[in-house]
DNA sequence: CTGAAAGCGCTTACAG
DNA sequence: CTGAAAGCGCTTACAG
């Protein structure tokens, strides 16, 4: 289309081709109140237009920036993005600051506090506009240092009250896994709980225990361990619970469909059958879940649409409007390794 | 540490405190010859440094590139992000860009020819100094262009002839399998091969071929089916090789681990068991290969390293030194899902 | 060893 | 309706 390198020409160029100050096109191709007081001719501004689109002008966002002091970037922080959940959410970031005209930088913090201040700072001298926080920690004193230098950021699939933040209902997806559970008859669960520090493990651990226990069941402490997110960290616990001589649980709650599929991996090798021997649930319905050779029960997350809002949220905030935290609603997807009635065992 | 916003002292600020020119002030701080000429007298360039840590100096990046017309800034653009293989990867330019002291904006395709092309143009738009590419097609007129308007652009992961490209061996990945599924008695094959313009599904595919047919093993046409790389695409790939009653094969090659997950979905549907009735083998030894509840047999490619790789061929370009394509060496992880003689049978 | 000037490409009051 | 000027924050020859 433009069959030339950006940048190649500029606003100065197109005054010169056509006899105009660099001024008068500038107004013409980005003016905003191109409504109020008809900034140009209309014979002229078709003219300015014709030829920016002919020869292909893109306007350098360095330089815009310079003068406007915005430069419409969003930074991104999440913990990793080869956790298929952050990469989803990503995606629909992504999606959404594209629409709006924004574009997005990532970085990834391992969930380790010193790199998310490295990347931040990383961003923030790159001059974002503002920054999504995927990777907030409950004890996050990070965030009111950022308030402090009001940098302007909203939290996306972890929250921490009293800041703005895009989520899924945690307590409500951990409630509905403790309902299917009991009505499968199982009595004795264990939760593999994720990491302490995220307000996903927590909540949905909570929203899991409280329910449980409303509907009249007991979790002892010791039924509920702390764990990485991922396949490895799942597969630790799982052993760990199974290992446990004195108290061997018919159903497992995994807050993220990776730690449940390393479950499913530890039942396997201590001989157990998800499914019929062991029920597990995971959290997020990743794509993979469906799709595993036993078929993975899980609380489906609306992914996307966290990444979604959480640009909305931000925008709002760079706009100065009002903004209040959203939750988004799970729903339970009842598979194979959790559709088996225990009671009738 | 600075506990102001990046962006509030400027050279300017820092000169006016110091009562030198700024121009001095941007020469100590930024001057490459700092060696010759001896740049500044010691001790005002000591004092100059001090002053910018004390305040948390951060220079303008919009303004340094308008002058110098760098941006220090990599685009990538992959399929998607939330296919693992390529999520890793990205952390891997991440890592590499961070420590030369580079930014990096990623974008998606989908593989989508249309979205490429604008996603492209919107990384150009922003004056990123070069090109990740992470979805060539191997039809992919794409590049001719983007050589023609001397964008400067390696290829990572999907390798075209006449572009440099980081990439695995996939030829010797999917010869690796062909050896390990003949010496197991395997002598009835089909292969889950990808899409067709994916160099790595085409290399996989044609490297096992190639090797099988060495070892006086037959492939029909029949035997290789092409489809998406995600779950559902190797599981309804399986399901049609599975469907066939005039050719059961007794080992499936699928060019991705995704792809060989759905596969172990539709075994376990047509109620064969993996690893016993059916060897199955994917590809890239993704962190859940081992973990699944039947582990999986993969071929270990060095995702983090292609993605530094890449940035490493991607410096050089802009650096105008030669560049060569580098393939890097699969290993094949044997497991559960093949690790059986059927021969023995 | 340091200063002064010009300019990167844009935008935005201010005139006319 | 359009032009001219100033300036965003930096760098880079060029003087001295």
């Amino acid at each position: 289309m433009t069959g030339i390198r950006p940048g190649s020409v500029t606003l100065k160029d197109l005054a010169a081709e056509l006899g105009l100050h660099p001024s008068t096109v500038s107004r013409i191709l980005h003016g905003k109140a191109e409504t109020a007081r008809g900034a140009a001719a209309p014979v002229t501004a078709q003219r300015v237009r014709d030829l920016a689109k002919k020869v292909g002008y893109s306007p350098d966002p360095q330089a815009t920036s310079l003068r406007t002091r915005r430069t419409h970037l969003l930074g991104v922080i999440v913990p990793r993005l080869s956790d298929l959940v952050l990469a989803v959410m990503y995606e629909g970031i992504d999606e959404a600051a594209d629409d709006a005209n924004y574009s997005t930088f990532v970085m990834t913090s391992r969930d380790d506090t010193s790199i998310q201040r490295r990347k931040m700072e990383i961003m923030l001298s790159r001059r974002v506009d503002g920054l999504i926080i995927g990777d907030a920690h409950l004890d996050g004193n990070i965030l009111d240092e950022l308030t402090e230098r009001k940098v302007p950021f909203v939290l996306m699939n972890r929250a921490i009250a009293g800041f703005a933040s895009a989520t899924c209902d945690d307590t409500l997806g951990g409630a509905l896994v403790a309902q299917h559970l009991w009505d499968q008859g199982h009595r004795d669960v264990s939760i593999i709980a994720g990491e302490p520090y995220a307000s996903t493990a927590v909540d949905r651990t909570q929203g899991f225990v409280s329910r449980f226990r409303t509907l009249g069941g007991t979790i002892p402490e010791s039924a509920i361990v702390w764990s990485r997110f991922d396949t490895t960290g799942g597969h630790t616990a799982a052993d760990s619970i199974l290992r446990d001589t004195h108290r061997r649980p018919s159903a497992i709650f995994a807050v993220n469909d990776f730690a449940a599929i390393g479950a499913m991996g530890a039942a396997n090798s201590h001989g157990l059958h998800v499914g019929s021997d062991l029920a597990i649930v995971g959290f997020n319905d990743t794509s993979l879940a469906a799709q595993l050779p036993i078929a993975l029960s899980s609380v489906r997350s609306p992914m996307l649409d966290i990444g979604r809002v959480a640009v909305k949220l931000l925008l709002d905030v760079l706009n100065e409007d009002a903004v209040e935290s959203v939750k988004l609603l799970p729903v339970l997807c009842v598979r194979d390794s959790s559709d088996f009635t225990w009671a009738a065992r």
